[in-house]
DNA sequence: CTGAAAGCGCTTACAG
DNA sequence: CTGAAAGCGCTTACAG
């Protein structure tokens, strides 16, 4: 063939500038059309005869060719992007989430940009602009705190969303998470069963997340139907929180009493107080809602309820995609979205009035 | 104005069936062509009258319009999108890394998509093709282990490539990380000032990632020097590392020995094995690599080397966009990268031979 | 200061 | 089973 030489030529060039080769050049190496080459690389690859396919094939390889997406999503299907936007990534449980929710995203063939917002309104919003100028085909949002304007705005563009762990006011978007009640009822369950009567419920302020209002409601419902001696601390901030704390051990002095932490960042400050005073863990109970690295290191053990982070992500994304094929084919199948997850208890010393420290160490990061 | 109902119905219209607003209806709301839009939201804004950018930005206000990233990306200018792959999303350091790049990108103009590999070859290549086909301008890699044949791959395809705390042989990309020999400098310095006098060196394996190789070959050189006893442990699997910490616990009954960890995975595995073996932290000295939440935490306080994660994330990204710019304007001005970074000493009770416990806490997580 | 026109790399009816 | 052609939403010389 008089034009081998050429096209061995043409090749090694591509490969040498970059590997930017396009459909066309693909197409002209294969001895095809564009329309062959683009369905090779899509849903109707059958509809080519195996002869043709194998020229593709090769050609493409040789050339280093890969779709571009941007060409893509411009024309007919979607971007096939997810937009995530994390209040704070630093935040362990915001990691969990994001890697359940990368993991079906993937799964799925979609891609995810993760925006952190460290609470920031502004960010929140330029993150939001940037998202939508990149035609995402959905959202998760796992953000504490108030509802942003930027958010509802988004809302009423039509673009699916799905919420993690925060309810918005006047926004029909689903949102998705723990069954609080049921936290708080096993919480207060293994307590009792440990012989604890006196429980002090520590929590951020619940005002800005739904979730914590569930948690705070649920706690105050249950101390009374259970006749356990119930408190409440809803704010963090150190001077009140030592202190009410101190108070609220020495008081009980005679019965057994417990605390009992809303969130990780609760469990955090409520470990700190109970070294700073000196409080034995096990003789005063701990158990925290969150499972967090350390918890299995702090002697003799903090009793956690882990969320089932994964499923949790899973979940979002499983609705995400529901709306999104029922914004393109109606009569497409929905895959069942769970929106209350259940926690799993893991036990550990600080649970333990006799002291014994029962460190049921199950997590290994090697 | 008798098109003026026209006009007005037409935009009500658009905001009710979704927000995807063109170019071009931007124009003709505006009275004006598609280029002078476009010109609008590009640099060449001041080229426009401001009449006319008066009128632009309010159609485009009323039909909530925001240019189109993917359309933008194929024509001339690039993605603005940066690609990170990162080999343990769940693990605290990278995580601290994603945020320093992510902040970086942002403030210039850049988005981040963040892949998670799981430490697995097939999924990094998966990654890769994915990330390519967004056209990403540039690439920051963070991940242990193994260069892979797709990450060596990608490097013959000139897209901008940054590595962080990992070495690739035959790679001419950057690497950008830790000063790994002041940084066992540091440790030593520490270790000596307190009076240990031997000192068991715990790393994981080496073979795979050049950080480690540093790390562990400094020491060797400097535990001569400074004639210190010094030993080696280059893997945390559980029969064998238990027992060479109590062996080498015993073998220095006489003389202060301490632990030096090179990274967090290795503190958390020799933390839990001091407890195991009830011995005590601080008359068993253990200092380590890597600042993590618990540290403070887990009593009399772990005494650590905090890496500069925003510095190494700001330099990396720096990086990448000093190659983009190389590539297009050759006589661009280029940013000072940093590619040797100092940890800071965090001294606590850990190092503290007398069990004094200098449990100095500076985190706070609320 | 402004605009008409070509083209970026793809997909998708439509026709054969 | 295969392909010609129109068009996705934008940018950018080029011309006025």
């Amino acid at each position: 063939m008089g034009t081998f030489p050429f096209t061995h030529l043409h090749q090694v060039v591509v490969l040498m500038l970059s590997s930017r080769a396009t459909l066309i050049e693909v197409a002209r190496l294969a001895g095809t059309s564009k329309t062959s080459v683009s369905r090779f690389f899509g849903p109707e690859r059958d509809r080519l005869s195996a002869a043709l396919q194998a020229r593709i094939d090769q050609a493409a390889k040789s050339l280093g060719y890969s779709p571009n997406q941007m060409a893509r999503g411009l024309k007919g299907s979607g971007s096939r992007l997810l937009g995530m936007l994390v209040a704070d990534i630093r935040n362990p449980f915001s990691v969990a989430i994001v890697h359940g929710v990368e993991q079906a995203a993937r799964a799925q063939g979609y891609s995810l940009i993760v925006c952190n917002t460290d609470n920031d309104p502004e960010l929140e919003t330029r993150h939001l602009a940037s998202l939508s100028s990149y035609r995402v085909e959905g959202l998760i949002v796992n953000a504490a705190g108030q509802p942003e304007r930027a958010l509802k705005a988004w809302a009423h563009n039509g673009i699916p969303l799905a919420l993690i762990d925060r309810d918005v006011a006047n926004l029909d978007a689903e949102t998705i998470g723990l069954d609080n009640a049921l936290a708080i009822d096993l919480a207060l369950e293994h307590l009792m069963q440990r012989g604890y009567r006196a429980v002090l419920y520590v929590s951020e302020p619940p005002q800005l997340a739904s979730a914590r209002q569930e948690r705070l409601q649920r706690f105050r419902q249950r101390v009374t139907s259970l006749g356990i001696q119930g408190e409440t601390l809803t704010s963090l901030d150190d001077p009140q929180a030592a202190s009410r704390l101190r108070g609220f051990v020495q008081r009980h002095r005679q019965a057994p009493c417990a605390v009992l932490c809303a969130n990780g960042n609760a469990t955090l400050a409520m470990v700190r107080h109970f070294q700073h005073q000196a409080i034995s863990l096990g003789p005063v109970g701990l158990i925290g809602i969150d499972e967090l690295e350390w918890c299995a290191l702090v002697p003799p053990g903090i009793t956690t309820l882990a969320q089932p982070t994964n499923a949790i992500g899973q979940a979002a994304v499983t609705s995400l995609l529901n709306q999104i094929t029922r914004l393109t084919g109606p009569q497409a199948i929905e895959q069942p979205v769970q929106y209350r997850h259940a926690p799993t208890l893991i036990a550990r010393g600080s649970t333990h009035r006799q002291g014994l420290q029962t460190n049921t160490t199950t997590q290994d990061n090697t």
